[in-house]
DNA sequence: TTCCTGAGTTGATCTGGATCAATTCTGGAT
DNA sequence: ATCCAGAATTGATCCAGATCAACTCAGGAA
């Protein structure tokens, strides 16, 4: 484990990373950001990676020093708890920013784990501060960015039916999808049924029935992993009480009901 | 309703509030600043209140303009789903900030009631914006504080017995009382049973049923919204798995298990 | 190709906590 | 003091989703 543990921090790693040619630009950090501040920030960031499926980025208890932007493949975050029991605190695809909770207490607060092969871009978080400093669209954006997983992670801390909690769950990926230019209806999970599963504090054969359902219903076509989702309006009603990804402006006039 | 969000923006408001003479700035966003950078920071924040229970601070959907600190009395924050039910996101007491949501989507995303008389100090956010810029110490407990409620938010999310979750609610409230420099024994709770059970996703039933059992079994006295904790311990280890407060340090070596 | 193993599905049963239904408190208002 | 409405408790019943138990499926190894 700890073998593993240094087999990945060495790993291919420290390849400079350009933020200026990345597709993600738009989505991650350098957001807003002019070409000089960009060129600033991908002094500091460092591509890491592969990550074969697996294998981890970081551990609970291990002391923080960066945060990863995804650039390519899927990561789940989870904790274990001292009952043995995983807990899926979520999952995190190209263009999101994972290990902000491990910057209060200087240590990361759960477990990054790759769902399949995974690069991410560094940001050594001691570099970061002082670049946000020098950078006010950066400060910005990172504000915006820590904002934004608050407001999801309060909302997936609310109570909703088990219905509820699959439909938001889909409806989110979708549109986390959609941001990365893939198509919104047809959804390739990273993710096992189980980790599905515990993110939403479900049984893994809750899950497999409503998925049943669902495409009962016409809502999806579900094949394994793939989900294709044929009736997004029936879909977002089902879901709409549970609005996971913290977005308010993404989906139709949410303030009046 | 559109009268009493009116009274309240106006209101008392708007005296100048010293941090420096604050009993709270160690908890609080001032934490870990000079004398100086207090002082800037003073010049930015304003008093608010005292709100009276059941009014309003900010509303859901309301433009974001400020962060809050609570200066005495207590908070809660909460949405309404698209069916009309609450749901409770948490408790704010002296020394805790809120409207963190709000940043990304420049909207509140919930909303902010006093549960008694309370008093906030006002943090407009364009402003605390700059100055986060010039005080680099400002923006460290920032992103610290953030960081925080998205450790505790991540982890009420996450799936737990009631009985652990009233146990690890209680066991926070306590460690909260305690920082501020309240006996942490002796909880005196400003919410009534049924903002516990949203908060929790419990029926309030259930929580009453709880708090019975918890007395029987000898950890707690309750009387009403007064809580006197007689077997911490015993309330530690029951709550051990929901570590609500993101805080790793205050727990004994909460890394071993 | 066949085997094997973990992932997913489907069915039967069980249960923690919700819901429904009275009471009993309690702290104001009059 | 008395009333009253909301808060809390307590009991009886119910049910959404968990758990237990087969079984099926798909993909990788040899």
């Amino acid at each position: 484990m700890a073998q593993e543990r240094n087999s990945n921090v060495v790993s291919i790693a420290h390849l400079r990373q350009s933020c200026r040619s990345c597709s993600l630009r738009d989505l991650c950090l350098p957001l807003g950001l002019d070409n000089d501040d960009m060129q600033k920030l991908e002094s500091i960031v460092h591509t890491r990676g592969p990550i074969r499926t697996g294998e981890h980025l970081f551990r609970e208890g291990d002391s923080f020093h960066a945060l990863y932007a995804v650039k390519s493949g899927a990561l789940k975050t989870y904790t274990i708890d001292n009952h043995g029991r995983e807990h899926v605190l979520g999952f995190h695809i190209a263009g999101e920013v994972t290990g902000l909770d491990g910057i209060h207490s200087g240590r990361n607060r759960c477990n990054a784990v790759a769902l399949q092969s995974t690069s991410v871009c560094a940001m050594p978080f001691t570099r970061l501060e002082q670049l946000i400093h020098e950078v006010p669209g950066l400060q910005t954006q990172v504000l915006r960015i820590m904002s934004r997983e608050l407001s999801a992670s309060s909302q997936l801390a609310t109570d909703h039916s088990a219905e509820e909690r699959l439909a938001g769950f889909l409806i989110s990926l979708s549109r986390r999808y959609a941001r990365r230019g893939l198509p919104p209806n047809l959804l390739s999970l990273p993710m096992p049924r189980r980790d599905i599963a515990s993110h939403l504090r479900l049984a893994t054969e809750t899950v497999s029935r409503l998925f049943a359902r669902f495409q009962e219903d016409g809502l999806v076509a579900v094949r394994r992993r793939e989900v294709r989702i044929l009736d997004l309006d029936a879909l977002e009603k089902l879901g709409a009480s549970f609005d996971l990804d913290g977005d308010g402006g993404q989906r139709k006039s949410p303030q009046l009901r």
